[in-house]
DNA sequence: TTGAAAGCGCTACCAA
DNA sequence: TTGGTAGCGCTTTCAA
């Protein structure tokens, strides 16, 4: 230890935390420092905390599915954001725990804030992450959770956006892609149900589509895509989008003239492709305002709004539509 | 305390932890259970590993750039390998910080292990993470490190490959996109320098290529392209790729006759585009072996060979060269 | 079979 | 200005 170089711990502690309650007179200052550096000393953070009480930790579960540059970007700005702010982020990387149980997990670490994308927590959840110390529980999704602050995406609306403008643009048996890879319903079912919403009682249908992310399977459905008699698609998202559209034009089916299609994201490659891809553009909260938001309800956990809206959606009308 | 619902603090512990080397009663036992179900007990991470002298805690760096598909997955994939085999992993989202800087906000955390990708860390860096209680660093990245354990990843031999087969293709003149985007530099420098050494000596030439990833971008280089005079470029990745090969065409750019185009990762969109786009696949490291070696090394630091080739990187030739 | 107690590294209080 | 020390929650050894 340090300690061993010099002088007592507590003096190391006041030492290297600045302790401004605490005159340290320079020589013994900077005998503790190099003594420090050549030593190669690092705080043990556990230690600190258990003493503490609490940690700076900001805890979310990493996201379990390859999820796009949009998403990414959003985590990337945060983390940035909240570090600024003198948190540690931490994204916790337990595969294969179940809601409530991985609460537990999370709640071992003793984190101060936690937030959680995509739904995948309960109010029992929320509770023992509060008992444990937790001043602020966030949730990114779709619905709001009793106890926790709720950041509603409204991924219904993203649904809605595409199934007004195609309702707009005249179309009447709407197709709506389903990702078959598993742990894309927290985003697929709701988009679905905005569809349905936009076309309800307008006469119009809907038809879901199961699609892997893979030429044949999206070649499978361009070749049975006749019978369907569809009018218009919307595709889950960009990449869904661009590949049932490929599988369409290899079929000869034409786009929009036979079909309408639309993604979401607003993926710069949709507007690569011909004709271009119609999307749906979706604004995420920028990390900096969340991380201020995490930050309000760490340092006064009553009086912060308990839920708010933080996205909206708006068609992007291309060529494919 | 769960104590306070029956018995001592130790009893908890053994009952809590299975400890075989002590048995308690079935009474006893179902009380501190239903005790600590009762009040929502969780263990607490930082002081376990304060008495334990040791976590099991594998840290890793979040990435700070949107990072591919490819990626993510390995990264999913290492993850749940390791959370099966009993570690917590954490991705530490400290932007901002520098190299040995970041090793040390690293080490306060006393992880067992650290899997650094991207060439960011030093000898320095891994000397800080051992001194506190590292058994393993890897570094997952171009070269190797002094003291971590290296997992070679060969993006020199990705530039290679696309710049070999371009030759074969009889291209001499190869244009080498390098994205604007800050933070990509450890991937492209040397998927450059591996073109670079496929050429040399062959009298054909390398042109550096700046490109930000916006339509606009890719349409200024595409509309001075013909007096850059080249007849091929590898376009770092496939968007990129992607990006360019589109603005190319809207300049009336017969591709491949009048320039071939390579991109890299092998995307599935990138079969979607016509031509199909020539690629290099890279292989990743399977996360699950690449657990089995963390674990390896913790396990037995010593005895472990220090460096692995963890990729190859092989040309897929589609219609765009 | 159970309890008492030490001690992991750190900080904050009080005494010197 | 500095040092001594208690105690955060946990595990583990030793004693009862």
């Amino acid at each position: 230890m340090a300690r061993l170089a010099g002088v007592s711990r507590a003096t190391v502690s006041y030492v290297l935390n600045n302790t401004s309650a605490v005159r340290i007179s320079e020589p013994t200052r900077r005998r503790v420092q190099e003594a420090a550096r050549e030593l190669g000393y690092v705080p043990h953070a556990a230690a600190r905390s258990l003493r503490a009480g609490h940690s700076r930790m900001v805890l979310m579960p990493a996201p379990n599915v390859p999820v796009g540059p949009l998403y990414s970007q959003f985590i990337n700005e945060f983390q940035w954001a909240l570090s600024r702010l003198d948190y540690t982020v931490v994204q916790y990387g337990g595969i294969g725990l179940q809601g409530d149980e991985a609460a537990r997990a999370w709640a071992e670490l003793r984190p101060v804030a936690v937030l959680v994308p995509g739904g995948g927590l309960g109010p029992q959840g929320v509770h023992v992450l509060k008992r444990s110390g937790a001043r602020a529980v966030l949730t990114l999704g779709p619905e709001r959770v009793d106890g926790a602050h709720a950041l509603l995406l409204d991924h219904d609306g993203v649904g809605h956006s595409a199934g007004v403008h195609l309702l707009a643009r005249g179309r009447r048996r709407v197709g709506v892609v389903m990702p078959e890879e598993p742990g894309l319903e927290f985003l697929s079912r709701p988009r679905l149900k905005g569809v349905r919403r936009a076309l309800s009682g307008t006469g119009a249908t809907v038809t879901e589509l199961p699609l892997a992310y893979e030429e044949e399977s999206a070649a499978r459905l361009a070749a049975r895509w006749r019978s369907l008699g569809l009018d218009a698609v919307f595709a889950y998202n960009d990449e869904y989008a661009m590949l049932l559209m490929r599988a369409l034009q290899d079929e000869g089916v034409d786009i929009p003239g036979e079909t309408a299609v639309v993604g979401a994201d607003d993926l710069i490659l949709g507007r690569l492709v011909r004709p271009r891809l119609s999307t749906v553009h979706i604004e995420l909260p920028s990390g900096c305002e969340l991380a201020e938001l995490v930050d309000r309800v760490v340092r006064e956990p009553v009086g912060v709004p308990e839920v708010s809206q933080v996205f909206g959606a708006r068609i992007v009308h291309r060529a494919s539509s």
